[in-house]
DNA sequence: CCGAGGCATCGACGGATGTCAATGTCCGGG
DNA sequence: CCCGGACATTGACATCCGTCGATGCCTCGG
């Protein structure tokens, strides 16, 4: 297997909170959180949730002021970590947030 | 003014979703979640929440088999993005969840 | 008063990361 | 059929970040 692109399969079931979090679930949230955790990147979860819950890289380009290789390397980061899908139709590539998937991260860090 | 210390008020109201984010509001939040985006560093966050909410360093090297001065600086990391104090008594410092701030950024990451 | 121990800081080093220009790939229109 | 445009990939580079050993500071006990 290489270390590129395993969709990961966003966070489930971590009590961070009440219980002592193992190495490996830590290693495992971090990486959710890691994807979040550039302001490029939650501009872009941010501009495609206010854009209808979907866009092109094109809409995304010229709102955050970088290259478009950038744009595409930050979206493909969010698309590893779960937290967005990519549906490519025709020739534009259109990026969506998975529905729970950050509900789910702000629950875990939160446990009540 | 250094680059160093500056205890930053843990994040208060950014939509993420609804609206598009600003440039500075995404660099805000992106240093408050920069601060959990460490395996490390979230599992200091968890064991000192299993741990009564409050401990010293003693009580967590071990735990997460880092030397003392890597933990230190994790915790600094934690400190100064808002989300644990640090109570210095006697020889011991220890520190402690801030109450609301990982709720107040759960609530900003899935907003409803 | 002095030594021991808990903790912070410093300096250094290797690996990870964000960015861009250049290039490759694929689709649709003329 | 071929060209243009949208996007992904590659390679290179500068910077940031996690980690450690060494050291300094401060507090308590003797």
């Amino acid at each position: 297997m290489t270390t590129a692109t395993e969709p990961t399969q966003a966070v489930c079931c971590s009590p961070l909170q009440g219980a002592p979090l193992s190495a490996e679930d830590a290693q495992t949230l971090a990486r959710t959180v890691k994807a979040l955790a550039d302001p490029t990147r939650l501009r872009l979860v941010s501009l495609v949730a206010a854009h209808g819950g979907e866009a092109c890289v094109c809409d995304l380009t010229e709102p955050v002021g970088l290259s478009q290789p950038t744009v595409s390397h930050h979206l493909k980061v969010l698309v590893d970590a779960g937290l967005m899908t990519r549906d490519k139709r025709g020739v534009w590539a259109y990026y969506a947030l998975v529905p729970g998937a950050l509900a789910d991260l702000a629950r875990v860090l939160s446990t009540p």
